[in-house]
DNA sequence: ATTAATAGGACGGATTCTGTCCTATATTAC
DNA sequence: GTAATATAGGACAGAATCCGTCCTATTAAT
């Protein structure tokens, strides 16, 4: 975001696509101060564009109501971030969409300019990514149905396969969708247990949309239930290891989670809650460096079985 | 019509109502010189937007189709394709795209039927993705150049610090990008090491675009390479395990990779290649189910070693 | 009254812009 | 082939713009 012709342009995007925004708002997207932009709102009425401005408590500049232009090619940036997300929905496998995103790519292309477009092409064409992708089987067919329901705050009637149990129907209040290491979920309130729920996709064998809406509670997120519920389902662990290595060699193993870890003296220490002590036990057994437990006991007790096991499995 | 920023729009606005006008013509419009509205052509084009010249008798400026968005039709499928690979390039952060992912979902809504957009914005809203995002601290400079030379197959000077000799420089041919565990990552011919060569992006200086072109060999894959260097840094082991378990828990465990797996009266077969054994042996340390090592002797020996360490560290 | 908005004048320093010179290149008409 | 009419863009120095930081005014909702 360079001169000031590029920013004008840009504060007409903003206001059109958001509706009503104020000076502020828009200094803090344009970077630049409160006074420029009103400068620059000052230079949109110049070139007749119809801006309205209500002053007071809930002011703000807004684009006279009627007044719609097409909005402007996208810029690189956005081409990067189309293209990559695109790149991403392929290499994820999240659907069975090869050729829906083909097709996508194909319009979208038709309608940049060339330059842009061999840009898009190179994006495609030169960069790849490596991402774990679900498994190769099945394609998620009750996607459909789901999202259906529960844009329309529609209640469900789902077969459901659990473990336990076999096939199992219950009534549900589908709230949000969740795909997480390969597998699609579905989260919402179910009937059968009175409770918050979530779904594997894979193991729900019919989905029936009822006639009945539901109201879903404000600022439910799929993430954090599931999160919640891997959680709290025993025990939930105060646990904390700390990890003899730098923070580069931390991420190749952690990932993102890497991110949370506080520098020690002696190392990084990573302080969690996790649900269960033999699977994390498990999951620190393959770290190249040195670590320390501090604690829980039942997390050493873990390591101590894991790596007995070891031994028995690759004796001679 | 007072400072420049005003006529730069206002050039864009002529050229949009009258179709082709000659810089004279605009320069007498706008007040200005001819030389001023040659920069002026030349700072819309700054700003993306594609203006045909025509050089000679009858010449003159003219935009070309695709500086608006035109509406646009999608069906179902791509509309998913399209929101979940937004989704997901917000999810992954591959590059520091946040405002532009959210400007793209604006602009293509405001151009899709409404039908449509109520859909978009359903699945950017109650579809979450729980993706392994990369390290939260450096957003990749150096993507843009590196993409501009790949594109036009232009050869680049890198100043890279490697982790034995710290800053090198050297002349580097680049041929495709990659993203992998939330890294980026080049690869190219490397004219110091006279090979391909693999380069992360996190540690590079400075790349300084060469007025050098090269020619891409056919067929260049960079994931490939990737997989190929990784491989064949040493020793190129063949590993059999046979996993005790079933192609569900081992999906948990593996990813994508569980697709390879052969079916064996005894188990799943994992028949891959991997150069270190001490790595693969580390990673097979955090299995929940019991395996047995085919071969190599190295990778039971590796999992003893981590199993001895293990015992150690968890050692009361 | 207070708060949160817009409105806009004044000013100085950093930056950009602009007209005037150039020369080069491409296309068309004759 | 040549002339005529376009665009293309480098260099330079003086003029203009742009922008943030001061202000103070005004308007509307709580």
């Amino acid at each position: 975001m360079s001169g000031p012709t590029i920013r004008v342009l840009t504060l007409l995007e903003l206001l059109q696509t958001h509706g009503r925004m104020t000076g502020t708002e828009l200094a803090r997207r344009l970077e630049v101060d409160k006074r420029t932009v009103r400068r620059y709102i000052r230079a949109l009425e110049d070139l007749g564009i119809p801006v309205t401005t209500e002053q007071g408590r809930d002011g703000g500049y807004r684009l006279m109501a009627g007044f719609k232009l097409p909005p402007m090619m996208f810029t690189n940036e956005e081409t990067l971030a189309l293209s990559l997300g695109l790149l991403a929905a392929s290499a994820l496998q999240m659907a069975d969409t090869q050729p829906a995103i083909s097709s996508v790519q194909a319009k979208l292309e038709r309608v940049m300019p060339d330059k842009l477009k061999s840009r898009a092409r190179a994006i495609s064409e030169h960069i790849r990514l490596m991402l774990p992708s679900s498994l190769p089987e099945p394609s998620p067919t009750h996607l459909e149905p789901l999202l259906t329901a529960i844009q329309a705050q529609q209640a469900i009637n789902l077969s459901y396969a659990t473990e336990e149990q076999g096939l199992t129907n219950r009534r549900v209040e589908p709230y949000g969708l969740l795909f997480r290491r390969g597998r699609w979920y579905v989260s919402g309130y179910c009937h059968l247990r009175r409770d918050l729920r979530t779904f594997r996709l894979d193991r729900i064998q019919r989905v029936q949309l009822l006639a009945l809406t539901f109201i879903r509670p404000d600022g439910f997120d799929a993430a954090e239930h599931f999160r919640h519920s891997l959680n709290n389902m025993q025990g939930n662990l105060h646990i904390r290891v700390l990890l003899h290595t730098d923070r580069e060699r931390a991420f190749d193993m952690l990932g993102s989670t890497a991110a949370m870890l506080e520098e020690r003296p002696d190392g990084l220490l990573l302080d969690i809650r996790s649900d269960c002590a033999q699977w994390f036990g498990q999951w620190l057994c393959q770290m190249p460096f040195d670590f320390t437990v501090i604690e829980p006991e039942e997390l050493k007790q873990a390591i101590q079985d894991q790596a007995q096991r070891l031994m028995t499995l690759a004796g001679r």
